[in-house]
DNA sequence: TTAATAGTGTCTATAAGACAATATTCA
DNA sequence: TGAATATTGTCTTATAGACACTATTAA
Protein backbone atom coordinates (compact mmCIF):
# COMPACT_ATOMS: atom_id res chain seq x y z
CA UNK A 1 0.00 0.00 0.00
CA UNK A 2 1.69 3.38 -1.29
CA UNK A 3 1.69 6.31 0.59
CA UNK A 4 1.57 9.74 -1.37
CA UNK A 5 2.26 12.94 1.05
CA UNK A 6 1.17 15.62 -0.92
CA UNK A 7 -2.58 16.77 -1.21
CA UNK A 8 -4.82 16.66 -4.30
CA UNK A 9 -3.13 12.97 -5.92
CA UNK A 10 -4.44 9.83 -6.14
CA UNK A 11 -2.03 6.85 -6.05
CA UNK A 12 -1.96 3.32 -7.15
CA UNK A 13 -1.30 0.36 -5.47
CA UNK A 14 -1.09 -3.39 -6.77
CA UNK A 15 -2.08 -6.04 -4.74
CA UNK A 16 -2.67 -9.90 -4.71
CA UNK A 17 -4.66 -12.66 -3.05
CA UNK A 18 -2.59 -15.91 -3.79
CA UNK A 19 -4.51 -18.75 -3.00
CA UNK A 20 -2.70 -22.63 -3.06
CA UNK A 21 -3.97 -25.47 -1.33
CA UNK A 22 -2.64 -27.31 1.56
CA UNK A 23 -4.65 -29.87 3.69
CA UNK A 24 -7.92 -30.22 2.00
CA UNK A 25 -8.26 -26.30 2.79
CA UNK A 26 -7.41 -23.02 1.05
CA UNK A 27 -4.47 -20.88 2.23
CA UNK A 28 -3.32 -17.57 1.48
CA UNK A 29 -0.18 -15.89 2.63
CA UNK A 30 -0.23 -12.80 4.17
CA UNK A 31 2.66 -10.10 4.66
CA UNK A 32 2.76 -8.28 8.59
CA UNK A 33 2.82 -4.39 8.16
CA UNK A 34 5.91 -2.84 9.21
CA UNK A 35 5.04 0.69 9.54
CA UNK A 36 2.26 2.78 10.63
CA UNK A 37 -1.03 2.86 9.51
CA UNK A 38 -2.23 -0.80 10.84
CA UNK A 39 1.65 -1.85 11.73
CA UNK A 40 1.92 -5.49 13.03
CA UNK A 41 -1.15 -6.55 11.55
CA UNK A 42 -1.46 -9.00 8.40
CA UNK A 43 -2.33 -7.42 4.92
CA UNK A 44 -2.32 -8.44 1.51
CA UNK A 45 1.14 -8.89 -0.46
CA UNK A 46 1.16 -5.51 -2.53
CA UNK A 47 2.57 -2.22 -3.39
CA UNK A 48 2.37 1.05 -5.51
CA UNK A 49 2.48 0.41 -9.11
CA UNK A 50 5.75 1.68 -10.35
CA UNK A 51 4.91 4.28 -13.66
CA UNK A 52 5.80 1.95 -16.94
CA UNK A 53 5.25 -1.30 -15.24
CA UNK A 54 1.73 -3.23 -16.13
CA UNK A 55 -0.89 -3.96 -13.68
CA UNK A 56 -0.02 -7.99 -14.24
CA UNK A 57 3.50 -7.32 -14.16
CA UNK A 58 3.07 -5.74 -10.84
CA UNK A 59 1.17 -8.53 -9.62
CA UNK A 60 3.43 -10.95 -11.02
CA UNK A 61 6.18 -9.69 -9.25
CA UNK A 62 4.48 -9.36 -5.89
CA UNK A 63 3.89 -13.01 -6.34
CA UNK A 64 7.60 -14.13 -7.12
CA UNK A 65 8.65 -11.83 -3.67
CA UNK A 66 5.77 -13.59 -1.44
CA UNK A 67 6.36 -17.10 -2.63
CA UNK A 68 9.01 -17.11 -4.54
CA UNK A 69 6.70 -18.79 -6.95
CA UNK A 70 5.14 -18.40 -10.56
CA UNK A 71 1.81 -18.83 -10.51
CA UNK A 72 -0.48 -21.09 -12.60
CA UNK A 73 -3.89 -18.49 -13.35
CA UNK A 74 -3.66 -14.51 -12.54
CA UNK A 75 -6.56 -12.70 -12.86
CA UNK A 76 -7.52 -9.32 -12.09
CA UNK A 77 -10.54 -9.25 -9.23
CA UNK A 78 -11.42 -5.42 -8.56
CA UNK A 79 -10.14 -2.22 -8.32
CA UNK A 80 -11.02 -0.56 -4.69
CA UNK A 81 -10.75 3.10 -4.36
CA UNK A 82 -13.28 4.26 -1.42
CA UNK A 83 -11.58 7.36 0.01
CA UNK A 84 -11.58 6.52 3.17
CA UNK A 85 -9.42 3.16 3.23
CA UNK A 86 -6.30 3.51 3.19
CA UNK A 87 -6.26 4.26 7.12
CA UNK A 88 -5.52 8.42 7.02
CA UNK A 89 -2.32 7.83 4.27
CA UNK A 90 -3.88 9.83 1.41
CA UNK A 91 -6.46 8.51 -1.30
CA UNK A 92 -5.05 4.72 -2.31
CA UNK A 93 -7.04 3.14 -5.42
CA UNK A 94 -5.96 -0.38 -5.29
CA UNK A 95 -6.74 -2.86 -8.08
CA UNK A 96 -6.43 -6.47 -6.55
CA UNK A 97 -5.67 -9.37 -8.50
CA UNK A 98 -6.01 -12.82 -7.60
CA UNK A 99 -3.32 -16.22 -8.35
CA UNK A 100 -4.12 -19.99 -8.01
CA UNK A 101 -0.98 -21.42 -6.91
CA UNK A 102 0.02 -25.40 -8.06
CA UNK A 103 2.17 -26.15 -4.90
CA UNK A 104 2.88 -24.45 -1.85
CA UNK A 105 6.14 -23.19 -1.15
CA UNK A 106 8.36 -25.03 1.21
CA UNK A 107 9.88 -22.21 3.14
CA UNK A 108 8.52 -18.96 3.36
CA UNK A 109 9.85 -15.20 3.15
CA UNK A 110 10.64 -13.04 6.18
CA UNK A 111 7.76 -11.61 7.29
CA UNK A 112 5.10 -13.76 5.47
CA UNK A 113 2.77 -15.99 6.65
CA UNK A 114 0.47 -18.66 5.42
CA UNK A 115 -3.22 -18.70 6.81
CA UNK A 116 -6.28 -21.25 5.89
CA UNK A 117 -9.29 -18.71 4.60
CA UNK A 118 -11.56 -20.32 7.55
CA UNK A 119 -9.34 -18.29 9.77
CA UNK A 120 -7.79 -15.51 8.75
CA UNK A 121 -5.62 -12.89 11.78
CA UNK A 122 -7.78 -9.41 11.99
CA UNK A 123 -6.39 -7.91 8.96
CA UNK A 124 -5.42 -4.05 7.67
CA UNK A 125 -7.03 -1.50 5.92
CA UNK A 126 -10.08 -2.92 3.86
CA UNK A 127 -8.25 -6.28 3.10
CA UNK A 128 -10.60 -8.55 4.86
CA UNK A 129 -13.78 -7.23 2.58
CA UNK A 130 -11.09 -8.28 -0.48
CA UNK A 131 -10.82 -11.63 0.52
CA UNK A 132 -13.98 -12.29 1.36
CA UNK A 133 -14.68 -11.56 -2.49
CA UNK A 134 -11.51 -12.90 -3.92
CA UNK A 135 -12.97 -16.25 -1.97
CA UNK A 136 -16.84 -15.96 -2.90
CA UNK A 137 -15.17 -14.81 -6.57
CA UNK A 138 -13.21 -18.63 -6.54
CA UNK A 139 -15.85 -20.65 -5.17
CA UNK A 140 -18.78 -19.41 -7.91
CA UNK A 141 -15.89 -20.00 -10.78
CA UNK A 142 -15.04 -23.41 -9.52
CA UNK A 143 -18.45 -24.63 -10.32
CA UNK A 144 -18.74 -23.26 -13.82
CA UNK A 145 -15.12 -23.41 -14.89
CA UNK A 146 -12.26 -26.00 -14.82
CA UNK A 147 -10.21 -23.06 -12.66
CA UNK A 148 -9.22 -26.11 -9.99
CA UNK A 149 -7.20 -27.33 -12.31
CA UNK A 150 -4.48 -24.62 -11.62
CA UNK A 151 -3.80 -25.88 -8.16
CA UNK A 152 -2.91 -29.26 -9.55
CA UNK A 153 0.46 -30.64 -10.18
CA UNK A 154 1.43 -31.43 -13.90
CA UNK A 155 -0.29 -35.21 -13.18
CA UNK A 156 -3.21 -35.21 -10.83
CA UNK A 157 -5.93 -38.31 -10.17
CA UNK A 158 -9.69 -37.70 -10.51
CA UNK A 159 -9.71 -38.02 -6.94
CA UNK A 160 -7.12 -35.58 -5.93
CA UNK A 161 -9.23 -33.14 -8.54
CA UNK A 162 -12.20 -33.58 -6.82
CA UNK A 163 -10.66 -32.79 -3.43
CA UNK A 164 -9.91 -29.39 -4.84
CA UNK A 165 -12.79 -28.67 -5.85
CA UNK A 166 -14.19 -29.82 -2.47
CA UNK A 167 -11.85 -27.88 -0.56
CA UNK A 168 -12.71 -24.92 -2.41
CA UNK A 169 -16.90 -24.99 -2.44
CA UNK A 170 -16.79 -26.37 1.31
CA UNK A 171 -18.85 -29.80 0.81
CA UNK A 172 -18.09 -33.27 -0.32
CA UNK A 173 -19.16 -34.28 -3.84
CA UNK A 174 -19.85 -37.66 -5.30
CA UNK A 175 -17.07 -38.97 -6.75
CA UNK A 176 -19.17 -40.93 -9.49
CA UNK A 177 -20.81 -37.71 -11.07
CA UNK A 178 -17.78 -35.88 -10.62
CA UNK A 179 -15.70 -38.51 -12.85
CA UNK A 180 -18.47 -38.66 -15.21
CA UNK A 181 -18.56 -34.97 -15.94
CA UNK A 182 -14.73 -34.46 -16.27
CA UNK A 183 -13.81 -37.51 -17.68
CA UNK A 184 -16.06 -35.75 -20.81
CA UNK A 185 -14.07 -33.05 -21.09
CA UNK A 186 -11.47 -32.84 -23.78
CA UNK A 187 -9.16 -30.88 -22.09
CA UNK A 188 -8.80 -33.77 -19.34
CA UNK A 189 -6.22 -36.23 -21.03
CA UNK A 190 -5.15 -39.66 -19.78
CA UNK A 191 -1.96 -40.16 -19.26
CA UNK A 192 -2.30 -44.15 -19.71
CA UNK A 193 -0.32 -44.14 -16.36
CA UNK A 194 -1.41 -44.71 -13.17
CA UNK A 195 -0.22 -43.32 -9.47
CA UNK A 196 2.39 -45.42 -7.78
CA UNK A 197 2.49 -46.77 -4.16
CA UNK A 198 -0.90 -46.34 -3.14
CA UNK A 199 -2.28 -48.83 -0.42
CA UNK A 200 -5.56 -50.29 -2.72
CA UNK A 201 -6.20 -50.01 -6.57
CA UNK A 202 -3.99 -47.65 -7.87
CA UNK A 203 -5.72 -44.39 -9.74
CA UNK A 204 -5.41 -43.01 -13.44
CA UNK A 205 -3.06 -39.96 -13.40
CA UNK A 206 -4.23 -37.03 -16.10
CA UNK A 207 -3.22 -34.13 -17.52
CA UNK A 208 -4.50 -30.71 -18.90
CA UNK A 209 -4.49 -29.62 -22.23
CA UNK A 210 -3.47 -26.47 -21.48
CA UNK A 211 -4.11 -25.01 -25.13
CA UNK A 212 -7.53 -25.96 -24.38
CA UNK A 213 -7.80 -24.34 -21.02
CA UNK A 214 -6.76 -21.13 -22.27
CA UNK A 215 -9.81 -20.84 -24.84
CA UNK A 216 -12.22 -22.48 -22.42
CA UNK A 217 -12.13 -20.56 -18.83
CA UNK A 218 -9.87 -17.49 -19.02
CA UNK A 219 -6.38 -16.94 -19.61
CA UNK A 220 -3.41 -16.35 -17.55
CA UNK A 221 -3.45 -12.93 -17.59
CA UNK A 222 -0.86 -11.82 -19.33
CA UNK A 223 2.06 -9.26 -19.61
CA UNK A 224 0.99 -6.73 -22.72
CA UNK A 225 -2.63 -7.91 -22.82
CA UNK A 226 -6.27 -6.96 -22.16
CA UNK A 227 -8.90 -8.71 -20.09
CA UNK A 228 -9.79 -12.65 -21.88
CA UNK A 229 -12.85 -12.48 -23.56
CA UNK A 230 -14.83 -14.83 -20.59
CA UNK A 231 -13.89 -12.36 -17.90
CA UNK A 232 -17.50 -11.26 -16.04
CA UNK A 233 -17.24 -9.74 -12.77
CA UNK A 234 -21.24 -10.59 -12.11
CA UNK A 235 -21.77 -14.31 -12.12
CA UNK B 1 -8.21 10.90 -20.02
CA UNK B 2 -5.80 12.45 -17.50
CA UNK B 3 -2.51 13.77 -18.34
CA UNK B 4 0.42 14.25 -15.17
CA UNK B 5 3.62 15.53 -16.81
CA UNK B 6 6.54 14.83 -14.65
CA UNK B 7 7.93 11.99 -14.96
CA UNK B 8 7.39 9.24 -12.44
CA UNK B 9 4.07 9.15 -11.89
CA UNK B 10 0.68 6.87 -12.28
CA UNK B 11 -2.51 8.94 -13.22
CA UNK B 12 -5.76 7.40 -12.80
CA UNK B 13 -8.78 7.90 -15.05
CA UNK B 14 -12.31 6.54 -14.76
CA UNK B 15 -14.08 5.97 -18.15
CA UNK B 16 -17.43 4.62 -18.37
CA UNK B 17 -19.21 2.76 -21.16
CA UNK B 18 -22.90 3.54 -21.14
CA UNK B 19 -25.63 1.00 -23.24
CA UNK B 20 -28.91 2.10 -24.28
CA UNK B 21 -31.70 0.27 -26.52
CA UNK B 22 -32.77 2.11 -29.76
CA UNK B 23 -34.33 0.71 -32.84
CA UNK B 24 -33.42 -2.73 -31.45
CA UNK B 25 -30.10 -2.13 -31.20
CA UNK B 26 -27.54 -1.53 -28.59
CA UNK B 27 -25.76 2.04 -28.66
CA UNK B 28 -23.68 3.79 -26.79
CA UNK B 29 -22.13 7.63 -26.58
CA UNK B 30 -19.07 8.75 -27.59
CA UNK B 31 -17.47 12.38 -26.55
CA UNK B 32 -15.34 13.96 -29.35
CA UNK B 33 -12.12 14.21 -27.97
CA UNK B 34 -10.61 18.20 -27.70
CA UNK B 35 -7.30 17.73 -27.45
CA UNK B 36 -3.67 16.15 -28.59
CA UNK B 37 -3.68 13.22 -28.43
CA UNK B 38 -6.39 11.50 -30.65
CA UNK B 39 -7.59 15.10 -30.92
CA UNK B 40 -11.00 14.46 -33.25
CA UNK B 41 -11.19 11.35 -32.61
CA UNK B 42 -13.75 9.75 -30.45
CA UNK B 43 -13.43 8.17 -26.65
CA UNK B 44 -15.91 7.11 -23.97
CA UNK B 45 -16.63 9.33 -21.74
CA UNK B 46 -14.42 9.99 -18.26
CA UNK B 47 -12.36 11.73 -16.65
CA UNK B 48 -9.30 11.93 -13.97
CA UNK B 49 -10.62 10.58 -10.60
CA UNK B 50 -10.64 13.29 -8.12
CA UNK B 51 -8.93 12.67 -4.84
CA UNK B 52 -11.13 12.29 -2.37
CA UNK B 53 -14.17 10.76 -5.01
CA UNK B 54 -15.25 7.11 -5.09
CA UNK B 55 -14.67 5.21 -8.39
CA UNK B 56 -18.72 4.67 -8.74
CA UNK B 57 -19.52 8.52 -7.87
CA UNK B 58 -16.69 9.72 -10.58
CA UNK B 59 -18.40 7.33 -13.01
CA UNK B 60 -21.95 8.21 -12.38
CA UNK B 61 -21.01 12.25 -12.58
CA UNK B 62 -19.18 11.57 -16.05
CA UNK B 63 -22.73 9.78 -17.15
CA UNK B 64 -24.73 12.40 -15.67
CA UNK B 65 -22.65 15.24 -17.62
CA UNK B 66 -22.94 12.55 -20.70
CA UNK B 67 -26.20 12.15 -20.63
CA UNK B 68 -28.01 14.31 -18.33
CA UNK B 69 -29.34 10.58 -16.96
CA UNK B 70 -29.04 8.30 -13.84
CA UNK B 71 -28.38 4.67 -14.88
CA UNK B 72 -30.52 2.21 -13.59
CA UNK B 73 -27.20 -0.16 -13.63
CA UNK B 74 -23.74 0.64 -12.99
CA UNK B 75 -20.62 -2.07 -12.17
CA UNK B 76 -17.24 -2.01 -12.98
CA UNK B 77 -16.11 -3.59 -15.98
CA UNK B 78 -12.03 -3.53 -15.86
CA UNK B 79 -9.01 -1.58 -15.07
CA UNK B 80 -6.85 -0.90 -17.72
CA UNK B 81 -3.19 -0.17 -17.19
CA UNK B 82 -0.50 -0.55 -19.54
CA UNK B 83 2.22 1.69 -19.60
CA UNK B 84 1.85 2.24 -23.75
CA UNK B 85 -1.63 2.99 -23.70
CA UNK B 86 -2.05 7.09 -23.12
CA UNK B 87 -0.63 7.27 -26.69
CA UNK B 88 2.69 9.33 -25.00
CA UNK B 89 0.59 11.34 -22.35
CA UNK B 90 2.39 9.26 -19.57
CA UNK B 91 0.86 6.13 -17.57
CA UNK B 92 -2.42 6.28 -17.45
CA UNK B 93 -4.58 3.91 -15.30
CA UNK B 94 -7.99 3.95 -16.49
CA UNK B 95 -10.81 2.03 -14.01
CA UNK B 96 -13.55 1.56 -16.52
CA UNK B 97 -17.15 1.11 -15.69
CA UNK B 98 -20.24 -0.08 -17.74
CA UNK B 99 -23.64 1.25 -17.20
CA UNK B 100 -27.48 0.44 -18.48
CA UNK B 101 -29.94 3.34 -19.02
CA UNK B 102 -33.49 2.80 -19.31
CA UNK B 103 -33.89 5.03 -21.79
CA UNK B 104 -32.03 7.21 -24.49
CA UNK B 105 -32.30 11.01 -23.49
CA UNK B 106 -33.61 13.35 -25.96
CA UNK B 107 -30.85 15.50 -26.51
CA UNK B 108 -27.08 15.01 -26.51
CA UNK B 109 -24.45 17.07 -24.20
CA UNK B 110 -22.26 19.15 -26.79
CA UNK B 111 -19.28 16.88 -28.43
CA UNK B 112 -21.36 13.80 -27.47
CA UNK B 113 -22.78 11.57 -30.17
CA UNK B 114 -24.54 8.20 -29.92
CA UNK B 115 -23.48 5.17 -32.15
CA UNK B 116 -25.01 1.84 -32.62
CA UNK B 117 -22.14 -0.85 -31.19
CA UNK B 118 -22.38 -3.06 -34.39
CA UNK B 119 -21.05 0.54 -36.30
CA UNK B 120 -18.59 2.33 -34.14
CA UNK B 121 -16.31 5.10 -35.43
CA UNK B 122 -12.69 5.03 -35.34
CA UNK B 123 -11.87 5.37 -31.32
CA UNK B 124 -8.97 7.00 -29.52
CA UNK B 125 -6.08 4.80 -27.36
CA UNK B 126 -7.37 1.68 -26.67
CA UNK B 127 -11.37 2.55 -26.37
CA UNK B 128 -11.89 0.07 -28.91
CA UNK B 129 -10.95 -2.94 -27.16
CA UNK B 130 -12.61 -1.76 -24.25
CA UNK B 131 -15.91 -1.23 -26.00
CA UNK B 132 -15.56 -4.94 -27.18
CA UNK B 133 -14.73 -6.13 -24.07
CA UNK B 134 -17.96 -3.98 -22.73
CA UNK B 135 -19.91 -5.55 -25.48
CA UNK B 136 -19.07 -9.29 -24.46
CA UNK B 137 -19.51 -8.89 -21.11
CA UNK B 138 -22.80 -7.59 -21.64
CA UNK B 139 -23.71 -10.05 -23.99
CA UNK B 140 -22.51 -13.03 -21.81
CA UNK B 141 -24.35 -11.38 -18.94
CA UNK B 142 -27.60 -11.26 -20.01
CA UNK B 143 -27.88 -14.99 -20.90
CA UNK B 144 -27.80 -15.58 -16.88
CA UNK B 145 -28.74 -12.49 -15.22
CA UNK B 146 -31.96 -10.06 -15.31
CA UNK B 147 -29.33 -7.32 -16.68
CA UNK B 148 -31.56 -6.83 -19.46
CA UNK B 149 -34.45 -5.03 -17.23
CA UNK B 150 -32.08 -2.25 -16.67
CA UNK B 151 -32.96 -1.24 -19.97
CA UNK B 152 -36.70 -1.85 -19.43
CA UNK B 153 -39.06 1.67 -17.95
CA UNK B 154 -41.09 0.72 -14.93
CA UNK B 155 -43.49 -1.05 -16.89
CA UNK B 156 -42.90 -2.78 -20.34
CA UNK B 157 -44.60 -6.36 -22.24
CA UNK B 158 -42.64 -9.71 -22.03
CA UNK B 159 -42.34 -8.75 -25.97
CA UNK B 160 -40.25 -5.73 -25.04
CA UNK B 161 -38.28 -7.60 -22.39
CA UNK B 162 -37.79 -10.36 -25.52
CA UNK B 163 -36.72 -7.46 -28.06
CA UNK B 164 -33.73 -6.18 -25.55
CA UNK B 165 -32.79 -9.44 -24.91
CA UNK B 166 -32.63 -9.59 -28.75
CA UNK B 167 -31.05 -6.34 -29.18
CA UNK B 168 -27.89 -7.67 -26.73
CA UNK B 169 -27.36 -11.59 -27.66
CA UNK B 170 -27.65 -10.07 -31.44
CA UNK B 171 -30.62 -13.19 -32.29
CA UNK B 172 -33.96 -13.80 -32.62
CA UNK B 173 -35.34 -16.17 -29.64
CA UNK B 174 -38.66 -18.34 -29.02
CA UNK B 175 -41.52 -16.18 -27.51
CA UNK B 176 -42.73 -18.99 -26.25
CA UNK B 177 -39.54 -20.00 -24.36
CA UNK B 178 -39.28 -16.59 -23.72
CA UNK B 179 -42.43 -16.23 -21.93
CA UNK B 180 -42.64 -19.17 -19.91
CA UNK B 181 -38.91 -18.74 -18.71
CA UNK B 182 -39.14 -14.74 -17.46
CA UNK B 183 -43.29 -15.60 -16.04
CA UNK B 184 -41.64 -18.25 -13.64
CA UNK B 185 -39.73 -15.66 -12.06
CA UNK B 186 -40.63 -14.15 -8.99
CA UNK B 187 -39.01 -10.94 -9.33
CA UNK B 188 -41.76 -10.25 -12.56
CA UNK B 189 -44.67 -8.88 -11.13
CA UNK B 190 -47.94 -8.62 -13.28
CA UNK B 191 -49.72 -5.44 -12.92
CA UNK B 192 -52.90 -6.86 -14.09
CA UNK B 193 -52.81 -3.93 -16.51
CA UNK B 194 -51.98 -3.74 -20.33
CA UNK B 195 -50.87 -1.83 -22.63
CA UNK B 196 -53.08 0.07 -24.65
CA UNK B 197 -53.56 1.11 -28.73
CA UNK B 198 -51.62 -1.77 -29.85
CA UNK B 199 -53.36 -2.79 -33.49
CA UNK B 200 -54.23 -6.36 -32.10
CA UNK B 201 -54.63 -8.35 -28.88
CA UNK B 202 -52.83 -6.37 -25.90
CA UNK B 203 -50.20 -7.55 -24.13
CA UNK B 204 -49.55 -7.78 -20.35
CA UNK B 205 -48.36 -5.04 -18.60
CA UNK B 206 -45.28 -6.06 -15.80
CA UNK B 207 -42.91 -4.29 -13.28
CA UNK B 208 -40.04 -5.47 -12.03
CA UNK B 209 -39.46 -5.87 -8.15
CA UNK B 210 -36.07 -4.17 -7.52
CA UNK B 211 -35.42 -5.62 -4.05
CA UNK B 212 -35.26 -9.43 -5.82
CA UNK B 213 -33.24 -7.87 -8.31
CA UNK B 214 -30.68 -6.56 -6.28
CA UNK B 215 -30.23 -9.88 -4.41
CA UNK B 216 -30.14 -12.12 -7.87
CA UNK B 217 -27.96 -10.20 -10.14
CA UNK B 218 -25.71 -7.72 -9.13
CA UNK B 219 -26.34 -4.23 -7.28
CA UNK B 220 -26.01 -1.17 -8.69
CA UNK B 221 -22.87 -0.05 -7.70
CA UNK B 222 -23.34 1.98 -4.63
CA UNK B 223 -21.35 4.94 -3.66
CA UNK B 224 -19.47 3.82 -0.22
CA UNK B 225 -19.29 0.36 -0.78
CA UNK B 226 -17.68 -3.11 -2.11
CA UNK B 227 -18.69 -4.88 -5.19
CA UNK B 228 -21.53 -7.21 -4.83
CA UNK B 229 -21.12 -10.50 -3.95
CA UNK B 230 -22.25 -11.71 -7.55
CA UNK B 231 -19.35 -9.96 -9.20
CA UNK B 232 -16.99 -12.29 -11.15
CA UNK B 233 -15.69 -11.02 -14.39
CA UNK B 234 -14.44 -14.44 -15.68
CA UNK B 235 -17.51 -16.45 -16.53
C1' DT C 1 -10.71 -63.10 1.83
C1' DT C 2 -11.22 -58.46 3.35
C1' DA C 3 -10.79 -53.63 3.47
C1' DA C 4 -10.57 -49.68 1.02
C1' DT C 5 -10.62 -46.91 -2.82
C1' DA C 6 -11.36 -46.64 -8.14
C1' DG C 7 -14.55 -46.51 -11.48
C1' DT C 8 -19.31 -47.75 -14.11
C1' DG C 9 -24.31 -48.02 -14.78
C1' DT C 10 -28.97 -46.64 -14.05
C1' DC C 11 -32.81 -44.07 -12.63
C1' DT C 12 -35.15 -39.63 -11.83
C1' DA C 13 -35.99 -34.76 -11.78
C1' DT C 14 -35.28 -30.54 -14.09
C1' DA C 15 -34.65 -27.39 -17.64
C1' DA C 16 -34.09 -25.80 -22.35
C1' DG C 17 -35.34 -25.75 -27.14
C1' DA C 18 -38.49 -26.84 -31.14
C1' DC C 19 -42.78 -26.11 -32.56
C1' DA C 20 -47.89 -26.86 -32.76
C1' DA C 21 -52.00 -24.90 -31.15
C1' DT C 22 -55.18 -21.67 -29.01
C1' DA C 23 -56.61 -16.79 -27.53
C1' DT C 24 -57.58 -12.02 -28.14
C1' DT C 25 -57.86 -7.86 -30.24
C1' DC C 26 -58.72 -4.32 -34.26
C1' DA C 27 -59.95 -3.41 -38.87
C1' DT D 1 -63.96 -12.92 -40.67
C1' DG D 2 -59.07 -12.23 -41.25
C1' DA D 3 -54.64 -10.59 -39.92
C1' DA D 4 -51.44 -10.10 -36.54
C1' DT D 5 -49.64 -10.67 -32.18
C1' DA D 6 -50.19 -12.81 -27.33
C1' DT D 7 -50.11 -16.84 -24.72
C1' DT D 8 -50.36 -21.86 -23.62
C1' DG D 9 -49.26 -26.76 -24.29
C1' DT D 10 -46.53 -30.70 -25.68
C1' DC D 11 -42.72 -33.26 -27.13
C1' DT D 12 -37.75 -34.18 -27.29
C1' DT D 13 -33.19 -33.89 -25.67
C1' DA D 14 -29.46 -32.77 -22.53
C1' DT D 15 -27.81 -32.67 -17.98
C1' DA D 16 -27.28 -32.98 -12.98
C1' DG D 17 -27.86 -35.53 -8.83
C1' DA D 18 -28.83 -39.80 -6.07
C1' DC D 19 -27.22 -44.05 -5.45
C1' DA D 20 -26.51 -49.05 -6.41
C1' DC D 21 -23.07 -51.82 -8.30
C1' DT D 22 -18.59 -53.70 -10.15
C1' DA D 23 -13.28 -53.58 -10.38
C1' DT D 24 -8.72 -53.66 -8.60
C1' DT D 25 -5.23 -53.53 -5.52
C1' DA D 26 -2.44 -54.57 -0.85
C1' DA D 27 -2.41 -56.80 3.31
Amino acid sequence: MAAQDFYGSVSLAVSTVIFALKDRALWVPLVRREREPYKGTWALPGGPLSPGRNLPDSALSTLEATTGLTPSYLEQLYAWGNPERSGGDGHVVSVVYWAALSSTPDQEAKGVAWFPVDGLPSLAFDHAEILDYAVARLRRKVAYSRIAHSFMPETFTLTELREAHEAIVGHPLDPANFARQFRSSPALIDTGRHREGTPFRPPRLYRYDSSLTYADDGALARASSAPDDTQDPTC
